[in-house]
DNA sequence: GGCATCTTGGAACGATCGGTCAAAGATAGT
DNA sequence: ACTATCTTTGACCGATCGTTCCAAGATGCC
């Protein structure tokens, strides 16, 4: 039962995702992403070559789905950097409250395990939390403070949504989670009108 | 080569916490215990039983030595709240900062992949988390702001917190780290005088 | 229709996993 | 010194890991 591609690619790395996701590299073996794929052993190493390049992919994909939602996000409010930032979180807020994907963040749960990945794997991590702290940073420009000062800003605020990743997979309530999310909120504001 | 037991249980248990702090729980193979702690297979499971169980002392010892070392940090500087945060990051920073110990925090680690974890392991994660919320709670008291708000900054500190646990592992600089505890503080300053 | 090319499912590979067990040596009580 | 009891070492267990491979079936070109 063959000759041509009988699965669409993009759906497969989709649903790789979200077992990486839901239980992180080391602990996702092949069996699962057989059964979350619905896809033979020989189908997945004919598309994707091994385990590692599948990750890659199921990297790239997420912060392509969730990159682009949070510069949305951080874009609806131009010239107001607090409301940009209430946005940002609230993309994070809403995927947490979404039972139809993992709980925490994909990225966060990568970089806690970065030491048992791969260095390239490791590497590209490094490099999409440095792109959303850009992203962010972007949408902080235009302040009157200083530019150290809004890079500093920039990685707190990145900081403090992987925190909310760390603690929502802990089972943290919602209503936690918000509150974090608001005072990081008023931190944003107090550091940029005290100028 | 034996009769009474030939090793320091505390010390082998020193020794297996840094392993699954630096590698995690699914991570960290029996092999990697045993050469870790210089024992053969036999002594480990005479003296703790199973991976899990040893695992769950690795917790209780992990609390116990940082637990005191916050609690001492926030108590140095009774009824200064602010001092008393910066002192209690100032311990985790000195952690990540210290090369004879793994970077991260096995705490947040073990947040990450709770979802890999047993039922009883995830809970304990999930009491010591609380019981550092209560210990910078307790630092807050006092403060005329009202209680629940309070609750939610002992949150928010214990999330920052996690947070420059996670960063560290990707190898965020420590300046990067400092500022984002510096600016946590500031949110604490704010929230507590505005009121 | 014949043939080269591709995909598929599943068997099978060696390696490694967590855990068990028995033989051998050391100890303490008598 | 004898014995019961303990610890240690390392071989060994079945299960599972990521990966490879192949026979069988489907496709497109001639």
């Amino acid at each position: 039962m063959s000759g041509r591609k009988q699965f669409d690619v993009g759906t497969a790395v989709d649903q790789a995702m979200r077992v990486f996701w839901e239980r992180g590299y080391a602990d996702t073996s092949l069996d699962s992403l057989t059964s979350a794929t619905g896809l033979g052993r020989g189908s997945l190493y004919g598309a994707f070559g091994n385990k590692e390049t599948l990750f890659t992919q199921c990297l790239d994909r997420y912060s392509a789905i969730y990159g682009t939602r949070f510069e949305q996000a951080l874009a609806a409010h131009p010239h107001n950097p607090v409301r940009s930032i209430e946005a940002f979180y609230a993309v994070t807020l809403d995927r947490i409250a979404d039972p139809s994907v993992p709980a925490g963040c994909l990225i966060a749960q990568s970089a806690a395990q970065s030491s048992t990945l791969s260095a390239e794997c490791g590497a590209r991590v490094r490099s999409l939390i440095a792109a959303q702290q850009q992203r962010v940073r972007t949408s902080l420009a235009g302040s009157s403070t200083d530019g150290q000062s809004l890079d500093e800003l920039a990685m707190f605020v990145v900081a403090v949504n992987q925190s909310l990743a760390v603690l929502s997979r802990t089972g943290s309530p919602h209503s936690e989670l918000r509150s974090v999310a608001r005072l990081a909120c008023s931190t944003v504001a107090n550091t940029i009108s005290a100028n």
